[in-house]
DNA sequence: CCTAATTGCTCTAGCCACTAGAGGTTCAAG
DNA sequence: CTTGAACCTCTAGTGGCTAGAGCAATTAGG
């Protein structure tokens, strides 16, 4: 039996965020001892894990119900899952692929500094101005 | 002068989003016609396009106000603005690259599905289960 | 000049995924 | 038995908006 401190020690989740998590019905409510403080056994441990680990993956709290609710069903319907790690893969692309060209335009704006402090600063002019820019950024 | 909805429309920031900015102190509380409305001038236009800009450029609403504060001072200061947009740029870099990491991870997940429907799911398993991994996110 | 549609106004509440803090109770070590 | 850490609930705040209610003002057409 854990408490939720030692939950917490053993997934890398924080109590309040555990806590968080009860109440947004994500796991379920936990057992109480004689003082009301939560106990939870090896199953919780493991099903905090899971979202630990989907969380650091990228997914969503929702996605992460869905993917809980693929795990419970009989035969476990590996399709789904693949699926939704699919897209979830798919997002992290996009996300990459736009981060790369803000990556470029920032570089490009972060050469323009000449380190004056007279005149126009063109770092600051690049930056309101997006007809400077060469990309498409957003 | 421009109506709160045609400055809308020229800087594709919507129309709440601009109340907003007002509300919090981004931009200057804006001069109002005969029946309560809002209009902006042309230096309206022009400080709400940098805010899009940065916004675009991932700036946090925080960042973009320090940048405008420079802009603001005598002399712009370039070398402050440059610090700022190199920051922005590293920033940029290390979210690029944990999403990479994630993307190896997702992929090499994904790859583990067989399609099949009984026994136990290796997606679902990879999942939730980070000594499966290899890299090291997070 | 009148009407109807559009645009504007304020205000409140909600989103996601937490985080922080107040003020109290229970547990575990010495 | 005492002390201090860990626990409890509850409320409110974060960032950056978005949605909706219930009005007032503007504008284009006839």
């Amino acid at each position: 039996m854990y408490s939720i401190g030692a939950l917490s020690k053993a997934t890398g989740v924080k109590v309040p965020t555990i806590r968080y998590y009860e109440e947004i019905g994500l796991i379920d409510h936990a057992a109480r001892n004689a003082g009301n403080q939560r106990r939870y056994d090896q199953a919780g441990l493991e099903r905090l894990g899971f979202i630990k680990h989907a969380r650091d993956l990228g997914f969503a709290l929702e996605e992460i119900k869905e993917l809980m609710a693929l795990n419970g069903e009989l035969g476990e319907d590996c399709h789904a899952a693949d699926i939704i790690a699919k897209a979830q893969l798919e997002k992290v692309r996009a996300r990459i692929s736009r981060l790369q060209q803000l990556e470029a335009e920032l570089e490009r704006i972060t050469h323009l500094c000449e380190g004056g402090s007279g005149g126009t600063c063109k770092v600051l002019g690049a930056l309101g101005d997006h007809s400077l820019c060469i990309g498409d950024h957003d």
